[in-house]
DNA sequence: AGTATAATTCGACATGTTTCGAACTATAGA
DNA sequence: TCTATAGTTCGAAACATGTCGAATTATACT
């Protein structure tokens, strides 16, 4: 992997990030979701606490922990700790970077 | 993986595809290469055939193989074979619907 | 037919990933 | 200070991936 430049690292790690179901699951929830019927504001990046973003999933608490660190780590998903929560949110800009990456200069 | 909707598993396919750096390098080459200095048009797809694809990856024929091949199954990219060679090229469409599923709708 | 070039298949081995449960830490509130 | 809730860390088991070399197939050319 050192044959490569930092660029393709960080992109080879956001796509190992996005390549398992669950991971992928968490990572569109955060991106896509509003409330219902509403449209997304593509400029604010929704919260949400690591729990209910394991809903419905059927995973381990410890396993949903693993995946949020994994997406955190690849740089994909920001956390932070309020009270007894750790929020998680997607920065639109990594949005932009990743949708980018697909087309070609 | 059958918990989740056809869309969300060709996803979770294809970024598994792009989550090695050999093969996200490769991939890089036949969805940015064009002439040096000249523009890339992105509505033509340019064919590389596999030996030429894999040059200065240092990598065995046969894993340079392995990797186009899933790539293939992941269905980013398409192969034809030309006499002794086998052509590969990515559709443009592959790379608009790419893109698009970082554009929160 | 025989040979050279391009690419694939196969089997093996080392390494990484996914998942869990049990034990642990952090915080808030009674 | 005790208890409940939210997350994390750790170790283990099952499974998947990346890589290679050797053998094989496909095609073109002599």
């Amino acid at each position: 992997m050192s044959n490569y430049t930092v660029l393709q690292n960080r992109f080879t790690n956001a796509f190992k990030a996005l390549s398992n179901p669950n991971r992928l699951a968490l990572f569109s929830r955060l991106m896509n979701c509003c409330a219902p019927g509403t449209k997304c504001d593509a400029t604010i990046a929704v919260r949400f606490c690591v729990g209910d973003l394991g809903e419905g999933l059927n995973i381990a608490p410890s396993t949903l922990s693993h995946h949020l660190k994994e997406l955190n780590r690849a740089g994909l998903v920001e956390m932070e700790r309020k009270g007894k929560n750790v929020e998680c949110w997607v920065e639109p800009e990594k949005l932009k970077a990743l949708s980018s990456f697909f087309q070609p200069d």
